[in-house]
DNA sequence: TTTAATTGTAAAATATATTGAACACTTGGC
DNA sequence: GCCAAGTGTTCAATATATTTTACAATTAAA
């Protein structure tokens, strides 16, 4: 029987109901009797951590994920342009996405440096990391004492401790798609 | 018996020897029977989630802790296009960011869908946040139950676990830059 | 040496998870 | 209406996890 603290069961069945999947169906694609997984969906039983394993690469899901789970509210998926908020008062344009949400883990940002812009000397430096991949142009990036010019489809990412600027040295407007987490603004 | 993947056992034993606890004393403070333990160690057995959790609340450690544990070392920088690691077998490519360096926080990819192209029916579902911008073309995403089409410029953010799939129905390839935390590959 | 208190392990008994085979209920043809 | 295929559930049988009790090996103190 169960006493586990979160609801197992609960929670098995809410994810197999995401992915449109039966007892029986989910049964099959992870060698689980239909049986076993109504019990546990009804707390009767605790499943061995193999069986659930198993369950969960029926979907496919990790351990991890499993456990990690916290039901979260719903918030807005798709955004239009306008909905993009733009944090740069220079030149340049930073594009938030995914503003409106309240804990992202997550910062996004469509980048857009018009030749001569940059980020300016952005010497704070907070613990996380940070990609990206530049769409359009090209751009000079200074990371820690290393500098590069990156162009078109290349990539950086680095550990944000690490001191980092951008400059558009060309005479072509750049774009860039970054990523950090966990998000400073 | 055990077959999950993980050696659990060898983890919890490990864990175990950290806290200099003897099994008879994470016996004690968990509630589980040494023996229980000894086996639980052997991998002779795939311990309940119910007793797992116990013995984890003597330490005192959670289950996501648990199954988060991965040891992990560093490295950073630029990235060639060439230095971007393909993920995809299909007629899609997903150049992914950063490839060689081993905990990654972050999973950046540079995604480009042929008309036609899409994510593969199965929808993928894993903790944590994922968003991306649309960089060149078009891409129908269908989120949930929600389906829509983004344009170059437009962007995305949604709860990974929510199952999702992307699927290019115009005449012209389709990019984006994507990311995700935690990464899932 | 002996004794007592540790340690991890093992076997049989017991409790529980999992299976296999039913059940009643619904849905969509025909 | 009936029938076939689907759904989730239940129960007895079986497989497995957990406990109880014991054992042998180690360590420390007398």
């Amino acid at each position: 029987m169960t006493q586990s603290g979160i609801d197992i069961g609960e929670r098995l069945k809410s994810i197999r109901k995401m992915h449109n999947l039966s007892q029986r169906e989910l049964s099959r694609r992870a060698g689980v009797t239909n049986s076993t997984i109504s019990l546990i969906e009804q707390n009767r039983v605790s499943p061995s951590v193999d069986s659930l394993k198993k369950l969960l690469e029926g979907f496919p899901m990790t351990l991890i994920d499993f456990f990690t789970m916290d039901m979260k509210p719903k918030q807005a998926s798709f955004f239009r342009r306008d909905e993009l908020v733009e944090l740069s008062d220079s030149g340049s344009s930073l594009l938030l996405v995914g503003a409106t949400r309240k804990d992202r883990k997550l910062r996004v940002l469509h980048e857009t440096y018009p030749p001569g812009g940059g980020s300016g000397d952005d010497m704070i430096s907070h613990e996380g990391e940070e990609a990206g991949v530049i769409t359009k142009g090209s751009i000079q990036i200074s990371i820690g004492n290393e500098v590069r010019i990156l162009k078109e489809g290349e990539a950086y990412y680095i550990d944000s401790l690490i001191p980092h600027s951008f400059r558009n040295i060309s005479d072509e407007e750049c774009q860039i798609v970054s990523a950090a987490t966990p998000p400073n603004f």
